[in-house]
DNA sequence: AAACAAATTGCAAACGTTTGCATAAATCTT
DNA sequence: AAGATTTATGCAAACGTTTGCAATTTGTTT
């Protein structure tokens, strides 16, 4: 780095044009003629020039940033290493940047309960995208109703007076479970916290689902984590012994911590327990037996999120999308 | 939103005082009485006033923005997936936002190769944090001797212009290596790619330990995916028949994909085989047998990755460092 | 009570872009 | 060939902070 950053101003004294030839030349304005376009680029690049953004920023009152909010309750931990919250964010990356925008990557825990003031007026940021929606979903609403261009990553199903994406929940569970009884289950459970919005979906649908089959449905309510599945499932086959012949997991991660429990007593899967889990992460394939599972559509939703907060920014109103789900047939409920 | 977003100079009007006063009082600057400062401090409260970084940063010359890089190889893909990677992210934003950073997450995707004056130059970001060493370090390289405050995760041993952190991957490999060899392993198997410069030390550990034990080395080289290294065990397995009786992997992905091609021809583990694996991620503990795993202090490398860098930004110039590692021992070894 | 020092506050210039408007150059009409 | 268009460029003001310096107020000393 031998000199001084160089400003638009030095390369228009270099080039012997004013700074608004540069400027425009640099974002491709058609007023500048083509020639003298190609020819400041050219300098630009030869002498590693680049706009300042904060100036840019300041002047345009944009930023092309998003911040990607990962919305966490304090106290049930799904924690910030469950592999499908970090896929996601992976595919909104490059959703984003495909349309040429940055994103700000932040968490529930800081940048206060404000987040239209934090991110918004501050102009750190054009808008938000949440990822869950956790228990409560008082600071989406309060930013939202603050006029933050705003979308969530959740169940789409959840009435909100913001545009919420995800995956059909309702079908979900109701796929799995038809799927857990089509293949000889009758007593299936449901594992996780129908207290949680997307969940809470899942649930319905696997009720819906062991209703019509006239079956008796069961739920054990934890966290959703492998540790609390694998002690809930631990608990239950001490305190009623073997009682189920399928479960039904409202992640992956959860599924995992079941088949541990079950298999640690040599429970066989799927001969004795068949069992579904959801989200369909790279180790569902990989695990042994591999584990079926609802797989989202993480690209899609992505891209999907991304579009429905440039619409919002040009002052379309938006809706929530449901986004399609898949039954991925793998050994844990094959039999 | 009901109006026009509020500057420093309406606050400034609305409590009387000039706008010097009030920026010195928001910034906690000792200039303004302690009177003073809680008032306009209180005042910008309750009208929900914040500044605009935009402006703030033009004149300050600083973004307090930390861009993190995962820098992946285009060919060899250790996907975005996996969730160690996704992983020391996460730790990586707790870490700066301790330090009051925010973060820009990127990929060597986009970006273009030229970091520094795309994430310096143009003031997006005041130090970059790159995630990986992949298989050629040009683009660091680049960034690093332009002067750009840097730090890499990767492996400390390299030798470099730019500070890496990373964990002890020699003695890791090393300790796992002769665990398993204390467990009985006469013929073990390194299964990864040793042209990574991370998983090259971790080998050099794992032959160290096999010449002081008189075995003999093999190295099964992969890419860094389970897929890869079910695949490749695979075709050992068809090729060789069962010609080893323990695995070091170099990640737990990886070791994952081995055990399920062991598995799935009912070879024992740990007792056909004993396996360990690195990164120590979450599902090493809830797998089924448990995997035993190196395992890397990613809170504690997040937190002096993180004080390098602003030690570099303070102009102190500042060296590589190794953080300690822990062999977990679960069943996956243990005979 | 005057003279001085210390503690507070305000003035005004910068930070580097973008853009409405005015101007200059090139092209077209008749 | 002179006016009327069209095309291409330049001028200068704005975006909202921060900060060196000057100015004011307050407190201290003789």
């Amino acid at each position: 780095m031998n000199d001084r950053k160089l400003k638009l101003a030095d390369l228009a004294k270099l080039a012997g044009v004013s700074t608004s030839t540069v400027s425009r030349a640099l974002n491709d304005n058609p007023l500048i003629k083509q020639e003298t376009r190609d020819k400041l680029q050219q300098l630009a690049k030869k002498h590693n020039f680049s706009l300042n953004t904060a100036a840019s920023r300041l002047r345009t009152q944009k930023t092309n940033v998003v911040a990607v909010i990962i919305n966490l309750d304090g106290d049930t931990e799904q924690s910030i290493n469950d592999p499908f919250l970090l896929k996601i964010v992976g595919e909104i990356n490059l959703a984003l940047n495909k349309f040429g925008l940055e994103l700000l990557l932040s968490n529930s825990f800081m940048a206060s309960d404000d987040w239209a003031n934090y991110f918004i007026n501050s102009r750190r940021a054009d808008g938000i995208i949440v990822v869950g929606q956790g228990k409560s979903q008082a600071n989406i609403e309060a930013a939202a109703s603050a006029g933050v261009p705003l979308v969530v990553w959740g169940d789409p199903k959840t009435p909100s007076s913001y545009p919420i994406v995800g995956s059909d929940n309702y079908l979900g569970g109701r796929l799995a479970t038809e799927h857990l009884l089509a293949n000889g289950a009758k007593n299936i459970l449901f594992l996780g916290d129908p207290g949680h919005a997307e969940i809470s979906e899942r649930h319905r649908g696997y009720l819906d689902a062991i209703n019509e089959a006239k079956a008796t449905p069961h739920v054990v309510s934890i966290d959703i984590t492998s540790s609390a599945a694998y002690k809930g499932i631990n608990q239950l086959l001490v305190e009623k012994g073997l009682c189920f012949d399928g479960i039904m997991a409202c992640s992956d991660m959860v599924a995992f911590g079941a088949m541990k429990a079950l298999k640690e007593r040599y429970i066989s899967i799927p001969n004795d327990v068949a069992l579904v889990g959801f989200d369909d992460i790279a180790m569902a394939d990989i695990s042994h037996p591999s584990l079926s599972s609802i797989k989202q559509n993480t690209q899609r939703a992505s891209v999907i999120l991304v579009e429905k907060l440039l619409a919002q920014l040009t002052g379309q109103s938006v809706e929530s999308q449901v986004v399609e789900i898949e039954l991925v047939n793998r050994q844990s409920s094959q039999r």
